[in-house]
DNA sequence: ACATTTTATTTCAAGCATAAAATATTTTTA
DNA sequence: TAAAAATATTTTATGCTTGAAATAAAATGT
């Protein structure tokens, strides 16, 4: 039963709640201002990015599973994403030897260089949107995030 | 000039894009359960959950506009969103007395009701997931993240 | 009153996202 | 080795999302 100090006082799960909305709308905020500069000064999307940045790490391709896998999104997303970065240079599909099913993903030369550029800008944006949070504050906040990030993937008893 | 320190010591600005990380990674796994849990209890999604959400504070109903705004998505978005709410029989359009070209979006007693266990099971997710979390740093961290959400909407200098 | 501008909303084209079904190939099993 | 199961990927259907164009109505200026 709720009480007169209800203004103040939530229940955890209010309080739990309201963080996840601000967690939320910040995320959103921050995804959107990201779209819109990826947009206007690349011409490109955040999925578009977020391929090449996983690819980047890989220097001799990931098979299409890998890729939706590190990036957990579905099979088919990847595929149609995959597809317009070929189309438009950026990426290239190679066969792998000895299985006829499946393909290396990996950076063409000019989409190293094309991401390079990409990669520099959205650190600066970054940087410039969270620049409230100091280095030791941000360390601070991310090894929260990967504490939590831990426990939402353990098996749910 | 990065130095022999590299590994344990980052940047500002690679400090802040770990954390963005991090914060997006986070976000999306969580937002990616509760899709799950809205999909299969209740055969709705997020989207429109969020419409729901938003016309359950406004008894009155919000014209398209406002709820775009509320939301912070497109105004085309939302049409699509509401028209199949509407046919589902959750929402209802009134037409504005004194302006032909607007309407009121409002919340039928139907969907008020379904609205209601929705959100009653919604918080109960995230409470679930965010039980790491308590009161007092949820609180700590909510306010944190209203700060920041005020800087990111400060025209830019 | 009439032309212009602003406001409210929808439509459109393109791309992103998912789950489920389909296809093709490889591996395992009987 | 032939059938069955597993794996890799694409296709399909449906819905979300955006920016831009289109439509319609209201407000403003002359």
């Amino acid at each position: 039963m709720q009480t007169y100090l209800d203004k103040e006082v939530k229940t955890p799960s209010k309080e739990r709640l309201r963080l996840w909305l601000r967690f939320l709308k910040a995320s959103r905020t921050i995804e959107a201002t990201l779209r819109e500069n990826l947009r206007t000064e690349f011409n490109t999307t955040l999925p578009r990015f977020d391929v090449m940045a996983a690819l980047s790490r890989f220097e001799k391709g990931l098979k299409m599973s890998q890729l939706s896998g590190v990036l957990r999104v579905s099979n088919g997303n990847v595929t149609g994403i995959v597809d317009r970065l070929t189309e438009d240079g950026f990426l290239i599909r190679v066969p792998v030897p000895g299985d006829r099913r499946a393909s290396l993903v990996r950076m063409t030369q000019r989409g190293k260089e094309e991401f390079r550029r990409q990669a520099a800008a959205h650190e600066a944006w970054v940087d410039e949107m969270l620049s409230d949070f100091s280095p030791d504050v941000s360390r601070e906040i991310s090894l929260r995030l990967e504490l939590l990030e831990k426990s939402l993937h353990e098996e749910q008893s």
